[in-house]
DNA sequence: AGTCAATAGTTGTCCTACAACTAGTGGATA
DNA sequence: TATCCACTAGTTGTAGGACAACTATTGACT
C-alpha cells in the first residue's frame, strides 16, 4: 500500500489506509461501474483486519460517492462518469486533483515574494501585527495548458525559513507536510466573477469570466495557514461534483 | 425523532436516524462550536443502541464536516461559520437548503408545462422516443427575495398524472417522495456564465453574470429523473463549502 | 516552577453472534 | 406452461464485550 497519507508521513489510521487502498483499486478500474466488489468478510480476510475496520472504510467510500452499499446484497461500484469523486468536498491540492484526473500537473510562477500583509490578508489569516507573508501568483497547468490562475497568501509566522524558501519553488502542500502542518480544514466560497485584472498571458479569457474558489485553509489547531483564490477558466477544467443522499 | 427520512416515508436505517438526530441537535446549538459532545458510550446508552451504531452515525457527521473526532479525546463540534455543512455534496432540495440556512423558502412559477422534449433534454434524460416532459421555469426565493432562477426538465414517462399535476405547484422533491422515487444521486457541474436570456423581473442582474449549477438527478435504479439548471445570482446566495481531509 | 509517571476517560480495533434483508432456487399449484 | 411461494445461501446491519492506543489531567517529585 502506498497511500497518500503514508507518502506525506502522517500516521494514518488502519481504516484510512484500507479505505485509501480500496479507493485506489476502484479508480484503477479493478471493478467496472455497477459491479459488485468483494464482500466485507472477504475483504477483512485478505486485508487481515476486522470486519468493523473494512465496514468503516467502505462507509467512507460511500460518503465519497464511489460505492453504493446495499443491505443484504453487497457493495457496488458507482458510475461516476468523469467526475472526480468528492472533488470539491475533500481537501486535495490542485496538483493532486489534476493528477488524479489523468493529466500531468504543473505550475508556472509569476510572483513568489515575502512581503508585508495587506489589511485583507491580515483579516483572513487572523494576524494582529503587520506580519510578513509569502505571496504567490501562479498559473495552474494541466498537460502544459493553463486551467486556472492562483493567488495565494501563506502565513509564515510559524514556519522555518528553509520551508518558506522551498515553497517558492515546489508545492505548498508538500512543504507544509515536511513540518507536519498540512491543513486539515478549509472554508471555501464559490463565485462567478468578471475581473480584468486576473490572469496573464495569451491563454487568459477575453471575456474576463472566471469561476472563483476562495478559501481559507486551517491547521489542526485552528490556526489559519493560507488564504487562497483560484480563478478557473471556463471550459478548461470541468467542475463535476457527485451529490448523494 | 422527526428525521427528514421519516417525514418522507423512507424506512431509514437506525444509524441514519441517530445521525440525523445528532445533526439536528448540533444545528440547534445544543453544543457550541469547539465544545465536546457526549462520549460514544454515553450516547449509545441514551439512544439505547450499540456503540457501533453511534460510531457510524458520528462518522457520517464527521464526513459532513459537522464534528471532529479525536482519538483518545472525544468528539468536538466544528466551527463551520455560516457554511451549510455538506451544502454542495449532499443531495438536498433548494427549499430544504434555504430553510436550513434560516430563511423562508419560496418559489415563483413562470412556466409549468408538459411539452415534448428537446434534443438536449432527450440526451440528458436518456429518452429514446420523443417523450413528453414536464418543464418548469421558476424563481427561487429566500425571504421573498429572488436568489436564483431555476430551469428544470422532469422525466414523467413513469410518473402517474396526478403526481405530475402536483409538481406544477409544489416541491418536485416532495412529489417524488409520495411515490417513493426521490433521486439518490446527482451529477452536478459548476460553471460561471454570462447569459442575457436567463432570468426575468426587476431582480435579475444587469451584468448577466450567474453561477450555474447544472445537474442530472438519478433514481435508485439509475434512471434519470430530472435535468436541472440553477442560475445563482452573485451575492444573493453564499456558496460556502466546508472541505475536510 | 518544571518534569514526569500514574491514571481515568475516550476513541480505534477485534471477536463473535445474530437480526434483517436480497436474490436466486426449485417445487407446488393453477 | 406460467405463476406463485417457501426455502436457502449470502450479505449487510446491529449488538455486546473486550482490549489496544491515545489524550488530558492530576499529583508526586525534583
Amino acid at each position: 500500500m502506498n497511500t497518500s497519507a503514508e507518502q506525506f508521513g502522517g500516521r494514518a489510521s488502519l481504516t484510512r489506509r484500507i479505505s485509501d487502498d480500496i479507493r485506489r483499486r476502484i479508480l484503477a478500474k479493478e471493478w467496472a461501474p455497477g459491479e459488485k466488489i468483494h464482500s466485507e468478510s472477504e475483504l477483512s480476510t485478505t486485508y487481515k483486519v476486522s470486519r468493523v475496520t473494512v465496514r468503516t472504510a467502505l462507509k467512507t467510500l460511500e460518503y465519497q460517492g464511489l460505492v453504493d452499499i446495499r443491505h443484504g446484497s453487497g457493495t457496488y461500484v458507482n458510475d461516476f462518469g468523469r467526475a472526480i469523486p468528492t472533488g470539491l468536498n475533500e481537501l486535495r491540492s490542485m496538483s493532486e486533483t489534476i493528477s488524479e484526473l489523468g493529466y500531468e500537473p504543473g505550475m508556472e510562477y509569476k510572483i513568489a515574494d515575502v512581503r508585508p500583509a495587506t489589511d485583507l490578508e491580515r483579516e483572513k489569516l487572523q494576524l494582529d501585527t503587520p506580519d510578513s507573508v509569502l505571496y504567490l501568483e501562479r498559473a495552474v497547468l494541466a498537460d502544459g495548458k493553463a486551467v486556472a490562475f492562483s493567488y495565494d497568501t501563506i502565513n509564515i509566522s510559524s514556519l522555518p525559513p528553509d520551508v518558506v524558501e522551498e515553497m517558492k519553488k515546489g508545492s505548498v502542500f508538500a512543504s507544509l507536510d515536511t513540518i507536519n502542518s498540512r491543513p486539515i480544514r478549509a472554508l471555501a466560497e464559490v463565485d462567478a466573477v468578471i475581473d480584468k485584472n486576473v490572469g496573464w498571458g495569451s491563454q487568459r479569457p477575453e471575456d474576463d469570466l472566471f469561476l472563483l474558489l476562495q478559501q481559507v485553509h486551517y491547521a489542526g489547531d485552528g490556526e489559519p495557514l493560507m488564504y487562497s483564490r483560484t480563478y478557473f477558466m471556463k471550459g478548461r477544467f470541468q467542475f463535476l461534483i457527485l451529490r448523494t443522499r
